[in-house]
RNA sequence: GCUCCCUUCGUCUAGUGGUUCAGGACGCCGCCCUCUCACGGCGGUAACAGGGGUUCGAAUCCCCUAGGGAGUGCCA
């Protein structure tokens, strides 16, 4: 039988970080084994499910490139199904109505709680066979009252649960709405779901799921529950934490590749390797190999492997992705150098795109002023004459390449007998406005002949006047 | 309260009874490379929650304790 997994989230909020894993590895599992992927909406909760979340997690998921096979399934549109099924149960006896209200039932946890005995339905409507006045019965699922359930786990092992300890769920709201579980173990069973990976805030819910696949007449389907993602702290995640929405890190300028692979290795590891390619993790994932602890999300390695991303990607597809964030600085990349020739020159030095994008905006820009702490410590009289030769003999260049430049300012410094450092520094300020940026040549190459020029006339001037004062 | 789950450096993890006074990565510190910043290289810091067993031998198996988490909803 090939493999079926799938995601279903619940739009009630966004798609966050500890989801996408759930969707990553359900995904991965699905590719690895050749199988099929399928997304489903959970929205059954519809006071508190909105389009917004599921425009939210249809977008997130389609910028990871986690692609579904089959679906988005809303199980909106399959009540007539679940009404079915319903009926049914009600029929054969698997499930009765229930009149209890809701009052009797917080009394009744109230007293169970204060007397230290397990919280549970006590099954009073049963044996009821006729209605209450007045009151819009739920359907209880009618548990097995003894024996025990074992989930053998993927991850956890065998975990055994005793029918016990379980009792009668709701299934369906007195408003006649079906409810999650319920919804869950119908929709897998239609959907022939093979895999069900999911959180581990699930496995309480998993032994009243498999009673229910085996009142369908179903055998339950393999299970993996997956550790959660907690925050820095170590408590759960949440927006204090910093981003949880995925939208956010895109923002950023996080790449989905980098944002998967620091996801994938939350709980999952293949030996020492950090590094991994969409194409590889699918190769490697086995969801024999992932842990069972929950891990602690860290945005400061999310960084590096950005980074390391970043520095792998080619450069024409770097400039693709970065184009949108030079547009979003305000930046007109036809004002300056190609985005490709730009990515290639600073993709070793940014962790983000967002950071890229800042740091390159004298490539695009003119600066209002250098920046005063830079001026004063590399602008100093001492290379007023320095600094001239390097803007007539750049000036003079009727090529603008790299190789020119750097010789040029190289023959400047032997000439004048200078480190190249203590030359160096003067024109990346002039031509930058600040000490930082990528080699010179580099540098000057991308920022332009006639801009570069300008800029080392506006420094000589600056240097000038100060010698003057000086003096 | 009850049920279930988890516990190796600050963090992510390797490790499935001996070859490990525990390996890698992020971070941090130092050095090297170097025109700055990065990248890269080298080195350092730092952990088997505690206690009992089992065994010739335990991070690895069992039990207990402690700590953390989840569920206990007419939420999903």
């Amino acid at each position: 039988m090939s493999v079926r997994t799938r995601f279903a989230p619940s739009p009630t909020g966004v798609l966050h970080l500890g989801s996408i894993r759930t969707a990553l590895f359900c995904w991965l599992y699905a590719r690895r084994r050749g199988g099929r992927f399928i997304l489903r909406i959970e929205d059954t909760d519809r006071e508190r499910s909105t389009p917004e979340n599921v425009e939210a997690i249809l977008d997130g998921m389609s910028w990871l490139g986690l692609d579904a096979d089959e679906g988005p399934f809303y199980q909106t549109e399959r009540f007539e199904r679940y009404e079915q099924v319903l009926a049914e149960w009600l029929e054969t006896g698997k499930a009765y109505r229930c009149y209890c209200t809701r009052e009797e039932l917080d009394a009744l946890r109230e007293r169970q709680m204060r007397a230290g005995e397990r919280v549970r339905y006590n099954g009073l409507c049963r044996d009821r066979t006729e209605a209450r006045p007045g009151v819009d019965p739920v359907i209880r699922f009618r548990n097995p009252l003894d024996g025990e359930v074992v989930v053998d786990d993927q991850v956890r092992g065998r975990v055994v649960f005793e029918n016990a300890q379980l009792d009668d769920l709701i299934i369906a709201r007195s408003n006649g709405t079906p409810t999650y579980n319920f919804t869950v173990v119908v929709d897998d069973y239609d959907m022939r779901i093979t895999h069900v990976i999911r959180g581990d805030d699930h496995l309480n819910n998993t032994p009243r799921q498999m009673n229910m696949i085996e009142a369908l007449g179903a055998a339950p389907p393999v299970y993996a529950h997956l550790p959660m993602i907690l925050g820095p702290d170590g408590s759960k995640l949440s927006k204090r934490h910093g981003a949880v929405d995925i939208r956010e890190y895109r923002e950023e300028g996080y790449l989905p590749e980098a944002m998967l692979n620091y996801l994938v290795r939350l709980g999952w590891s293949h030996g020492d390797q950090e590094i991994f390619s969409r194409e590889e993790m699918v190769e490697l994932f086995d969801i024999s190999d992932v842990n069972q602890s929950a891990s602690a999300f860290n945005p400061e390695k999310l960084r590096w492997i950005n980074q390391q991303h970043i520095i792998a990607m080619p450069a024409e597809k770097l400039a693709e992705r970065l184009m949108p964030f030079l547009v979003k600085a305000g930046l007109d990349p036809s004002e300056g150098p190609d985005p490709v020739h730009l990515a290639e020159g600073f993709h070793e030095r940014a962790d983000t795109l967002l950071h890229m994008a800042a740091g390159a905006r004298y490539c695009y820009e003119d600066f209002e002023a250098i920046e005063p702490k830079s001026a004063k410590k590399h602008l100093r009289p001492v290379v007023l004459e320095p600094m001239r030769a390097v803007r007539s003999r750049l000036a003079g260049l009727s090529h603008w390449g790299k190789t020119a430049i750097v010789e040029t300012i190289e023959g400047v410094a032997e000439d004048y007998e200078l480190a190249l450092g203590k030359i160096g520094q003067p024109i990346r300020v002039a031509v930058t406005g600040g000490p930082v940026s990528p080699p010179l040549d580099v540098t000057l190459w991308l920022v332009g002949q006639a801009r570069s020029i300008e800029r080392l006339d506006h420094a000589i001037e600056l240097i000038a006047q100060r010698a003057g004062q000086t003096r």
